[in-house]
This record gives C-alpha cells, structure tokens and sequence, in this order.
DNA sequence: ACGCTCTCTGCAATCGTTTACATCAAAAAT
DNA sequence: ATTTTTGATGTAAACGATTGCAGAGAGCGT
C-alpha cells in the first residue's frame, strides 16, 4: 500500500507541487484535465494532517454533552452533525454530568479541534478552562453565568414554564407545583425562575412547598413526586422541568395509584418519544432539539469564520405547548379547597405582604 | 495569545527541542525537573497536528451509525465513547441509514482517523470504500457478507429470537408472528433465521402470513401490526425485531383497541426506557448496548495496536429475556383454534415433510 | 591509563502540505 | 515595436514535532 503524496502527482503530471497545490485550493492552472486524471489514477488523496500543521486548522469541532444517551442530547449532536456538513468533522465527549470531566475534556481538546459546542453541566466557574481552550466556544443549553463573551444558543425556558403554568392556571388549578432542576443549571434556573413569574403575574402566588428541586434524573423525578404526594395539600397540578424527571414522576403516580390527570395535572418539559403510548398522552412544553443543534453548529461555524468579531451571538429557540390529555380542571373536592386557598392569597396580596407566603 | 512551540521550551530550558521531545515522550534527561516547571510556565501544549504529521497517526476513531437518536445506537455511542478512554478522540457520523452517505463518510473520513467502528445499513457489498479506506474497521451489529477479515461484535440475534418464541410457546401459543427488519441488513436477518429455527425446533413452524418483513422504522411496524391484525386468522403472539418497530406496534395496537397482553402477547427486540411506564410492561429481549459498544472500542484499539495480525475478532454480546406483561397464554377461543393447528402441524412433521409448511 | 559500555545530548533530516516571492511568457496597451 | 500588465509557474521556506546518527562524558573493568 503505497502512500501516494502531492509530490508523486506533481512529478507524474510533469509540474511542481505548488501546482498541484494551487489546483486543489481551486487555483487556475494550465494542466488542469491532466492533474485531475493522474490524482484519479494514483488514488492521490491530501495528507491531513500536513495541512493541519500548516494551515493551523483541523477542521473539527468537538461537541461536548453530560450524556449522549438522553435523547434530547442525542437530538441535539445529530441536528449539530448533519448542519456541520462535510467539510466539518464532529467530535463527540461524554462529560457524564461530571465537572471535572468536562476541563478535563477541554484540555484534552486543545489543538485537535478549532472550537467546540459545550453544554455545560453547572453555572459555575470554568474560567481557566476556557482561557486556556483558546478557541471558540458556543454554549448550547446552558451557559456560564460569568462570560457573556461567548456565544450561547438556549431554549426560551422561561416562556415554556409560563406556557404550562398558564395552561394550568386556564383550567382552574391553583395548586401548582414545580419540580425543578438544579439552580445552578441554566435551564434548571429559568424554567424555575419563569414558573414563579408566571404564578406572581396569574395572582396564584408560589406555595415554597409546591417547589421541589430536583436533579434532573429519573430517580430525582421519582423522589420529587413522593414529596408532593406525601404533602399534608398535595398539589393539583405538576410541572416536570426535564424529561428524565418526568419519567421518575410517571413512574411514581404509577406506583402510588395516583390517576393522572383525574386525580393530578401533569405536564413535562421537553417532549418524548413514547408519549403517546403511554395512558394518558403526556402534555408537555417543545421545543425543537435538532434544531437547537442544527442553530449551535452554524453559530459556530460563523464564529470560525469571523473570530475577530466582537459581537457575541445569543440565540433563542422557540417552545410550544403540546396539549395531549394529561391536563384537566381539578377534582371537585380540590377545587373547593383551592377557592379557600384563592381566598388566602388574595389576602396577602392585599396586603403586599409576602412573608406569609414564605411561610406558608 | 503567543502560541509556544517545543522550541519555546527549549531555548527557555537551556537544551535542544530534541531533549524536550524526548522528555515528553517518557525518555530519560537530565534538566527533567526544570522541563516540567518551564512547561507549567509558559503553559506549552504539544501541537497535535505536527505530531500527528510526524506518526502518521491522528489519535482519532470515527463511529459511524445510521442514527444517533435511536437509543440504541445512542448507548452504543456512549459505551464506545467511554472505553476510548483520554488517549482517542471518537468522532461520530450519522448517515440516516443511507449507503451513499456511508461510503461518502469513509471517503472524507480518510486520513482523518486512524480506524472505524461502523454499525452499516445493508449487507451488501461496500467493498471498494472499505478498501479505499485502508484502515482497520470493526463492524458493530451488522457486518458485510462477503468481507470476513473484517473483527466483529454481535449481539446474539438468532438466540434473541429463539429466547422470544421459545417464551411464546412455553405459554402455549402457536400462532407466533414475526415483524421482521429487512432481511439484507444483519439483525433483521438473524433474528428472523432464529425465529424460523425456533418455531422449527418447538414442531410449531412457521406460517408464511405470520412473517412481515419490514424495515426497522416505527411506522414500518405500525403497518406490519395492522397487517397482521387484518389477517383472517390473526396471531395471538407478536415478536418485533425492534425497539422502533415495537413502538409503532403498539401504537397499532392501542389505535385498534387490541389489549396487550389479553388479546395478543408481546415480545420486542432490545429494552427501551419507559418500557416500564406503558401498560402492560413490555416484555423484551435485552442486550447491554454500551457493553457492546466499549467492546467494539476495544476491538478497535486492539487492532491499532497489532495491524499485522491476520486473524480476525468476532465477538458476540449476550442477550436475554426480560419477563414483564405483556405476554399470557392465549386466550380460550384460541387455544381451541390453536388446537387444531396444532394437531396440523404434528400430523406434518410426522411426514418429516417441510414443503407442506411452506405452502400454507 | 586505556578501552569499553552506557546514558544522555545536539544536529539535522524528515513528515506532506501551503504560500510569499521571484520569474517568465504571453497578452494588452502604448 | 516597445513597454506594461496579466497570469501561471517554480523555488524554497516555513509549520512543529520526532528520530537516526554521532559525539561527549561518566562509570567500570582490566
């Protein structure tokens, strides 16, 4: 097996390498048909790595997610892969939610690739990291608190939370509860954050009680709805930040005989396959994770091509509200309750007083 | 941003270039401890693609599966990702179960990586890419018919089938139908070569209208479902050969207000999260993806290290039954109708007669 | 004291490209 | 007919590492 170089093309053809060179960077050259069939004959392909040592490029982005199994990461590096093209080669990491994977990965990145697409698991400080990473860098998902230098493609968390809240709030449920993510995620953080707005602004006000901060696993979905169900009020409605939790929380009505939605609302962020298996279809907040990925690989690839530029990018994708049938109005007996619960709260607001609520 | 060669080191040590490189690649020198702190210093990473030049090598696998976001390909990305360990870099390719991007993909994917874990879509003949390629290739649960010198790593297909009927008829079915992925693709075919096998060695065999080949996409099993429920006699066992053909099943299933397991058991090819949420849990035929996809690293990494070694790996992955609910005996009318059959079928096999069989 | 081995060192070639620079012929402008 | 412009070409120097080779001390046996 012969390795074939540019060398042997050019003295094949009867011209010099910088020829030949000029002709594969789309150059004009004379012998142009000839170079074309003696690359054909000798199967001459470029050595990539000599044009990487030259050019400084490799032509590849790494792509960096806590787990390629979850589907919503999976939708993502594949919208993210197929936008990349051919003249992009994509770098999966598995940082399996783990911090000091994720430097560790970046370090590890260094020179083999020109940037990355980075879903980060925490908020917090990564600063040395990403200085020394010295490339760039667009956070999907999350981002860190403290750079807003870097470009960011993230979902509209705040409006999804809103959406189901409202949906709730449209049916007549007051007793609302969360089951959040962590805070010191970016989506764990804005979904909780757009939920309590969307309480504060519908006059229902948040129960502490109703908001349960999870992990964002199947298992913390599974605890979290327990709780809510172990409450001396358990609440009327539910909103499930992610997906893993969401499945934990099915998992629990299940086990606890808890019919949804006759005896409870429920509706989950980001949709599943499956769900309309599973009785009843599951009403969820959507969003479009290819997509996401597809917007994270252009930004990108823009960013590469324009490192100079100051400006920072910050996309939004869109969500929408899925109504399957996991939502209805309250039980009866719940909704007598809720109407002393409205009562109460107006009370408080009257008073703009919310120390009660703290303690409620 | 002053990018620092082994030259920087070198001046800065007091040694040549040469000194540090062996350094770095574990030798014995003198200045070692000084080298370290210098490196620290002027916080100096080797350059890849110099490296790279130099080796002939890139430190680089591509893994190349038809789809990303189908869960199994999704844990056998993960399971291969992790056993790649800090040393290799994975890069992943998705192909949507396209030929011609498959083999586009091995072109540009040339020189770029220093060999390839590659799930294709047909068996058919890839012959002049692969060779093109010119570096090793570990096939993943499929493999090309005609090329054995390729390593493999398998799941236990016919068994998986076999394990399936087997369950089937222990319960007393006789009228066991199979939704068949395509026959030139290496899952599809083996699991329905075990099936036919199975059904051959219980006396049972198998009914021609009780086999749907179809294509391994959930709405290709929501039209082989419907298929097999419009038949005169339907079959009161199903075995889907998988996870997304399972998931259009069901859902032909539930569209036609067939109960599971009541009316017609169930049998689905590799285990999917939320099996446990739907009803009745569905009973499946698992195998470990991430161990089957840290196998085929391994296989990979093997290789690279022993290129010269002429005997081919082929490694075969366990599979076993999951029992849930979504298998019962047959119901009365039937078993009656079953009865019959049976009685057919021995009075068949006693003629030690199989065209009869194929013919029916 | 001499030669021998052993260990570490620097020199310089090498990997296969790209590209600044100089060159040169042909075409265009005078 | 001469000068200027144009465009393709070849020469050679990079890019940043690795490695064969030869040399230089140090340690050791005789």
């Amino acid at each position: 097996m012969p390795v074939v170089t540019i060398t042997d093309v050019a003295s094949r053809v009867g011209v010099s390498v910088a020829t030949i060179s000029r002709f594969l960077s789309g150059g004009n050259v004379r012998e142009e048909k000839k170079i074309r069939s003696v690359i054909q004959e000798l199967n001459y392909r470029p050595n990539i790595a000599a044009r990487n040592l030259k050019s400084g490029r490799s032509a590849t982005v790494a792509i960096i997610v806590p787990d390629i199994s979850n589907p919503f990461f999976a939708a993502l590096v594949r919208g993210a892969e197929k936008a990349s093209g051919d003249s992009l080669m994509a770098a999966i990491v598995n940082t399996d939610s783990n911090s000091e994977r994720e430097i560790n990965a970046l370090a590890n990145l260094y020179g083999r690739v020109d940037g990355a697409i980075f879903v980060p698991t925490k908020e917090s400080d990564h600063k040395n990291g990403l200085s020394h990473f010295g490339r760039p860098i667009v956070f999907v998902d999350r981002y860190l608190q403290k750079e807003k230098k870097y470009d960011t493609v993230l979902a509209d968390n705040a409006r999804g939370a809103e959406l189901a809240v409202e949906h709730f709030a449209s049916e007549g449920h007051t007793k609302i509860a969360i089951i959040s993510g962590p805070l010191d995620s970016t989506p764990g953080r804005q979904r909780e954050e757009g939920f309590r707005k969307a309480l504060d602004n519908s006059k229902i006000g948040a129960n502490p009680n109703y908001v349960i901060v999870s992990d964002f696993t199947q298992a913390g979905g599974y605890a979290a709805m327990n709780q809510l169900l172990d409450l001396a009020e358990p609440p009327t409605a539910v909103f499930s930040s992610n997906n893993l939790m969401t499945y934990g929380a099915l998992n629990a009505l299940k086990d606890r005989g808890v019919r949804v939605p006759s005896d409870i609302s429920f509706i989950g962020f980001d949709d599943f396959e499956l769900s309309t298996l599973i009785s009843p279809k599951i009403t969820v907040i959507n969003r479009d994770a290819e997509a996401q990925g597809a917007e994270a690989m252009r930004a990108l690839m823009w960013r590469l091509e324009n490192m100079d530029s100051k400006i920072s990018k910050h996309s939004v994708i869109p969500v929408n509200l899925i109504k399957r049938e996991s939502v209805t109005i309250p039980r009866t007996w719940d909704l007598q309750n809720s109407h002393k619960v409205k009562e109460r709260q107006s009370q408080t607001s009257d008073h703009s007083n919310n120390k009660e609520k703290v303690n409620e």
